[in-house]
DNA sequence: GCCC
DNA sequence: CAGTACG
DNA sequence: GGGCCGATACTG
C-alpha cells in the first residue's frame, strides 16, 4: 500500500517535472541512429554526448552505415578520413559538427541543423568555405578562443557551447587528448623539451607554448622589478587589466553549493564531500546560461546523482534542504564559525565546542590556542575580506621595490587567483626566485625583515626553515602571515616561497594553482610514472626489491611551459587555469 | 560527494 | 604524531 | 568498493 503510494507520488512528481521542464523533457532526439567520428575529441565530451544521446532518445552506432540518419565529427577531414569522401556524399546521411549536440542540450531542444552541416565537397580540399554563412565559427576555429570568449561572453551569441564545454569537461584531459592529432604539429616546438616523457600528446592549443613565447614570458616572468617605477614597467604583462572573472549566472545554485562545501570541510572536516561540491561549482560558475532545468546539465562532469537531485530541488523550490538541515544544528554553526578562523580546522573547532565555547568572543578568552591561532582569531574578519586586484597590484610593486633594493635581480610575483586574474582574491601568494641560481639564498629573512620595518608585514603565522643547505630540504624558504594595505590597518593574509632557480617553473605552477589543476597534474603525473610537487617532477623507479622509490632528481624544465608538456598536458595561461 |  | 594549511 | 595531491611543510 504504502509502496505503492509511493510508487504513485514518484510517479506523479516525475511527471510534474516532466511538466515543468516543458518540451526541455522531451526525448528529441527520437529517431535519430548516429555515428561519431571520435577523431579530435576529448574522450570525456564524447562520452557525455553518447549518454545525452542515448537519454534523449537517441541510438549510437558503433561503426558507420550507410543507414545512419547523423554523423558527428570535429571538422571535415576527420569525417572523410573516416568515413570515406564518396561513400559520404552518396550517402543521404546527415553530417554534422559536434557542436550541433552541444547546442541542442543548451537550447533543450532538437535545433535545425542548417548550420551545423558539414559539407562534404567532391575532391576539392576546400575546407573553410563550408558553413560559414551565418557564423564565424568554423570546425577548429572555435578552440582557440576558447575561454577568452568565455570570460567576456554575457550572451552566448560569441560563444560556441563548445568554449565552455571544453572547460567544464577539462577532467578529460587524462587519456588520450587527442589521439588522431598529427603529432608533427607539435614536434621541435621546445627545442630543449627533449624527450623526456614519454609521449607528448600534444594538445592543439600547443602554439602558445612555443620556445619564443615561453622566452618571452619568462624574461617578463623575471624581469626585476626595477628600481621604484612600478608604472608601465609592468612585468607581468601575463595579467589582464579587465580581469578575467566571468560572470556568474548561476549564483542561485552555487551560492549554496559553496556554504555546504564550507561547513564539509571547516566544520565537519569531510573533505571528499566538500571537494566534490568544490569541482561541481566550479564546473556550474562557468555554465553561460542561466540554469532553469537540470535537463540542461544532465550528464555534466562533477554532477552525479546526489547533486543533480540537490539542484532540481533548488530550482523547482528555491530551497535546499540538505544545507538548512546543517544550518539549523547549532552545534554545525558553531563549529563552521571557529573553522573558519585561520589555524582552526574540524578538530579544534570540535574540542574548543566541547570545552563549551560558542562564539569568536568566548574563544578569545581561551588559553590553548595556538600562537597562529590567536592571530587567525584577532583579525579574522580581516583575513575573510577579500583584496581587491588592483589594491594586490599595488601591494606586488612595493613588495618588488623593496626585494630589488635588496637584492636587484630578484624575480618576485604574485601568484595564486591574482595571477589567475581574478578580480578579488583572499590572500597574496608571493613567488620568488633568482636567475642567477644562488643570490635567492637568505634572500626571504631579509625580506621579511625590511618589509616589517616598512610596516607591510605585520604578523608572523608560519616561518620556514632556515635555508639551509644540506640534502634533505629543497632549499626552499617560505614564510606566511599578514601584511597591510598602505595606510589602512585592515590586515591581509601573504605568503612567500623562495625557490632557487632549477626549481621555480614548478613552484610557479603550484602557487599559482589552482587546487584543482594542481591535483590534475600530480595525479597525470602519476599515471605517467612520476611525482609532482612544488619543487619538481621526479622520476619513480621500482627498485631491486620491488619498491617504488622517487627519484631525488627532477626532469629539468626552465619553464612552465616545459612543465605542461612534459606532462603531456596542453598549455594553459595563468588566467586559463580557474578549473 | 563523484567516478571508475 | 595529528592537525592544519597551500595552490 | 576503493581512490580521491603532495614520500607537501609547518606547529605544538
Amino acid at each position: 500500500m504504502k509502496v505503492e503510494k509511493k510508487k504513485r507520488k514518484r510517479a506523479a512528481q516525475e511527471e510534474e517535472e516532466e511538466e515543468e521542464d516543458g518540451e526541455l523533457g522531451d526525448l528529441y532526439f527520437r529517431g535519430i541512429a548516429a555515428y561519431f567520428v571520435e577523431t579530435g575529441i576529448q574522450p570525456r565530451r564524447l562520452q557525455i554526448w553518447k549518454q545525452k544521446l542515448l537519454q534523449l532518445g537517441g541510438v549510437v552506432e558503433d561503426h558507420w552505415s550507410e543507414h545512419l540518419s547523423h554523423v558527428f565529427a570535429a571538422s571535415v577531414e576527420t569525417v572523410t578520413d573516416k568515413c570515406g569522401r564518396r561513400k559520404l556524399k552518396k550517402s543521404k546521411t546527415n553530417v554534422l559538427k559536434y557542436t550541433w549536440i552541444e547546442d541542442c542540450l543548451k537550447a533543450g531542444k532538437c535545433l535545425p541543423i542548417d548550420s551545423y552541416v558539414l559539407d562534404i565537397l567532391p575532391e576539392n580540399r576546400s575546407v573553410s568555405r563550408n558553413s560559414t554563412e551565418n557564423s564565424g565559427l568554423r570546425d577548429n576555429a572555435p578552440e582557440k578562443a576558447v575561454s577568452s570568449s568565455l570570460q567576456k561572453l554575457t550572451s552566448s551569441e560569441r560563444a560556441t557551447t563548445s568554449d565552455w564545454m571544453q572547460i567544464i569537461n577539462e577532467g578529460g584531459e587524462m587519456g588520450v587528448v587527442s589521439k588522431g592529432l598529427h603529432k608533427k604539429e607539435t614536434e621541435g616546438v621546445c627545442v630543449n623539451c627533449e624527450g623526456g616523457l614519454h609521449n607528448t600528446q600534444g594538445a592543439s592549443s600547443e602554439e602558445d607554448c612555443d620556445m619564443k613565447n615561453e622566452a618571452e614570458a619568462s624574461s617578463a616572468e623575471l624581469a626585476p622589478a626595477r628600481d621604484a617605477a612600478p608604472g608601465p614597467v609592468d612585468s607581468l604583462k601575463n595579467e589582464p587589466e579587465a580581469g578575467y572573472t566571468p560572470p556568474n549566472l548561476n549564483a542561485h545554485i552555487t551560492g549554496p553549493f559553496s556554504e555546504i562545501k564550507d561547513i564539509y570541510k571547516e566544520a565537519l572536516g569531510d573533505d571528499r564531500r566538500a571537494f566534490s561540491y568544490y569541482k561541481a561549482l566550479s564546473v556550474l560558475e562557468k555554465v553561460p546560461f542561466k540554469i532553469t532545468s537540470v535537463n540542461q546539465i544532465k550528464g555534466f562532469p562533477t554532477i552525479g546523482k546526489s547533486l543533480m537531485e540537490s539542484i532540481h530541488e533548488i530550482l523547482s523550490t528555491g530551497r535546499f534542504s540538505k544545507l538548512e538541515h546543517l544550518k539549523n544544528d547549532n552545534k554545525v554553526r558553531v563549529l563552521a564559525l571557529f573553522g573558519s578562523v585561520w589555524g582552526i580546522g574540524p578538530a579544534t573547532a570540535q574540542r574548543l565546542y566541547d570545552k563549551g565555547l560558542r562564539t569568536l568572543e568566548e574563544l578569545k578568552t581561551d588559553n590553548t590556542l595556538t600562537p597562529p591561532q590567536r592571530i587567525g582569531l584577532m583579525f579574522h574578519n580581516d583575513i575573510i575580506t577579500k583584496i581587491p586586484r588592483h589594491e594586490i597590484k599595488e601591494m606586488e610593486a612595493i613588495v618588488q621595490k623593496s626585494g630589488s633594493e635588496l637584492c636587484p635581480g630578484i624575480s618576485i610575483m604574485c601568484g595564486g587567483s591574482y595571477r589567475r586574474g581574478k578580480a578579488l582574491s583572499g590572500d597574496m601568494d608571493f613567488v620568488i626566485t633568482h636567475p642567477d641560481g644562488h643570490s635567492h639564498t637568505g634572500f626571504l629573512h631579509e625580506l621579511v625583515r625590511k618589509l616589517k620595518s616598512e610596516d607591510f608585514l605585520t604578523e608572523d603565522l608560519r616561518i620556514g626553515i632556515e635555508h639551509s643547505t644540506e640534502g634533505t630540504d629543497h632549499g626552499v624558504d617560505t614564510w606566511f602571515g599578514l601584511c597591510k594595505y598602505p595606510g589602512r590597518e585592515m590586515r591581509h593574509r601573504v605568503d612567500f616561497k623562495v625557490y632557487p632557480f632549477d626549481q621555480y617553473p614548478f613552484g610557479l605552477i603550484a602557487w599559482t594553482g589552482n587546487d584543482i589543476l594542481n591535483r590534475r597534474l600530480r595525479l597525470l603525473a602519476e599515471a605517467k610514472g612520476y611525482s609532482l610537487d612544488d619543487h619538481g617532477l621526479y622520476p619513480i623507479v621500482t627498485d631491486a626489491n620491488g619498491g617504488k622509490v622517487k627519484l631525488s632528481v627532477s626532469v629539468p624544465c626552465k619553464s612552465e611551459c616545459e612543465v605542461f608538456e612534459k606532462l603531456g598536458f596542453p598549455w594553459l595561461e595563468p588566467h586559463e587555469r580557474n578549473l
